[in-house]
DNA sequence: TATGAATGAGACTTCATTCAT
DNA sequence: AATGAATGAAGTCTCATTCAT
């Protein structure tokens, strides 16, 4: 049994890298199972479809966001502390499953339906997240856009594209967060 | 001639529908010459492949962007009125060819090399415009990449998939910008 | 347009060859079109799948063997000579298209539902058409089924698998009904 | 022993079930180890292939049937009687297992080489065990074909497809048979 | 130019069978 | 004997592209 744990965990692993080197329409089954080193049979005794483990691995994202953010959503701290650290989690969560985030961030916006719609959940769990988080201030709706829109950015661009070290952009974002937030009351 | 143009023309915009509707992937050839109207054969008279008409479209917006950016980048007015009004031309040039923005921002990040790079080049080239016009103020890195990351966002959720009003979305991007150069020097 | 009847009927005729040779489930599409001498993309242009071409096929037989069945319905002619001519017809019929007869008759038992069904619905035909036929006979219930029976045995067997002539079968057939309607009121 | 011939009786009766439902080619052999509450693997300590277990069942009925023939084969009474006792066994064995008769009525027509043999040698068999029982008749060889017509027809739709009385049915064949002897010498 | 039938490479998926435990 | 994960051959079907008319 452990034996077929780790023969589904070899295919999750092995698609996470394919799918972020190839993007999902371009990965094969065959190629998921070549560099898992299994055979092609192997694949559907674990997952019905190509789609199927895709999901499997957006939902990986998925659960890492939505739970941070329901951890944060409860806390009382000071605004802009709880700003850093929830920044600072989500950026690292995010750092260490590169790979992930990267289908997560790369290959969800092109595809239909309820796919997706998963990227459009996460957005706006951010964007509830931020409005609520500065509901005392004015413009909070604004505050919360131009947030996420800049984390957004640092993420996707700054990390996962241009490869900036995450602690730098930890930083700019927090940097970014003060300039935000200075002018306002 | 003008009859082979008007072809052209048809396939492109039926492109343009489909691809907008189901992605580049999911998009048959058949899909779009279905769509135009014409047959099957006709579209390879006119393209090469399914990638070079997909190609083609995402160079109008391509183009569409560059020039304006670089129409600007020669501006020698007061800084905010300069985003003002780059951000509305910007803003409503997109939003007049939807479809053909939404292709550009949905479709091209999950396609590999050239195609992916071209979405990343404009990115680039709005932060590095950003960066030069606010090049005389302190931290102009971080302001360039947040008036960057709010701006896409805007675009991106809230008219292309929430489908605000463009002059709701530039007024408030124009207060976004605000709040970010009121605590400036 | 002749020339996409002509692929038609040559993928119809190869699957008919094919099918009555190795059987539905041993047959492959490309049998079929190797057979038709046509890629095998050309199938699936004019049928869905393989169980659709072998519907079509099994729909000749159905149609042939219905039309008749309506057509001596009417008839008012002395029994006897309705069972001669009917069965001659019949026969005959059966008898020239031999194949797809053979599909009919040995290979729709095998299968589900509606395919299976259609076997079951001629058979009834024939039953009902007899006893119609036979109604004002004494246990004309009987006599249908003996007729069905024997007729059915004749031509699955004697004819199909045994290759007897088409013509000693008809004669035996009607000797058969002259012993069973003798004895009869 | 006795467990592991309980494990081999276990898999027939699966499989007899799951073929007389879905039929030879739609069973899979993981449907009758599903179905027999055993694993993949122990299906091929018993049996060589899905072809054998399927061999298996089909001599099951050949031999049933082969048996009886012979035993009535020797028989010296009235001829009548003889078919009457003849048929009423027939029918009684084959309906007591009415899913092996199915497999073997049903699947075996639509196989290819020996398997259809095995039912066309039976088919065989019955022809001449009633050309010799009524060897002394005129048209011998026509009686024997009816009667085996009219019999297998009877099994086949009214038993197992309509689902008719086998009592009812035994009563109806021997009506028939009188019907067919009576205008004879 | 325009057509649309034809092509065939290539992807997905199934499932009978094997084999290490 | 029993297990069930793993195998991979084989089959179905799709669809971008070609080509004769």
């Amino acid at each position: 049994m452990s034996q077929s744990v780790s023969t589904r965990d070899k295919l999750i692993s092995a698609a996470v890298k394919v799918f972020s080197e190839k993007g999902f329409f371009n990965t094969k089954v065959s190629d998921i199972v070549k560099e898992a080193g299994v055979a092609q049979g192997t694949f559907y005794i674990y997952f019905r479809s190509k789609e199927e483990i895709f999901l499997r691995i957006t939902e990986l994202v998925e659960g890492l966001i939505d739970e941070t953010i329901e951890r944060y959503r409860r806390s009382k701290e000071n605004i802009r502390e709880v700003i850093y650290s929830f920044a600072e989690e989500v950026f690292y969560t995010l750092d260490r499953f590169k790979e992930v985030s990267y289908i997560f961030f790369f290959q969800l916006l092109c595809m239909q339906d309820e796919l997706k719609e998963k990227y459009i959940n996460i957005h706006r769990k951010f964007v509830q997240f931020y409005r609520e988080l500065l509901s005392e201030y004015e413009n909070n709706h604004i505050l919360a856009d131009m947030i996420v829109g800049f984390g957004e950015k640092l993420f996707k661009f700054d990390v996962l594209i241009e490869g900036r070290e995450i602690k730098d952009v930890i930083d700019e974002f927090k940097s970014g967060i003060d300039i935000i937030l200075r002018g306002i009351r």
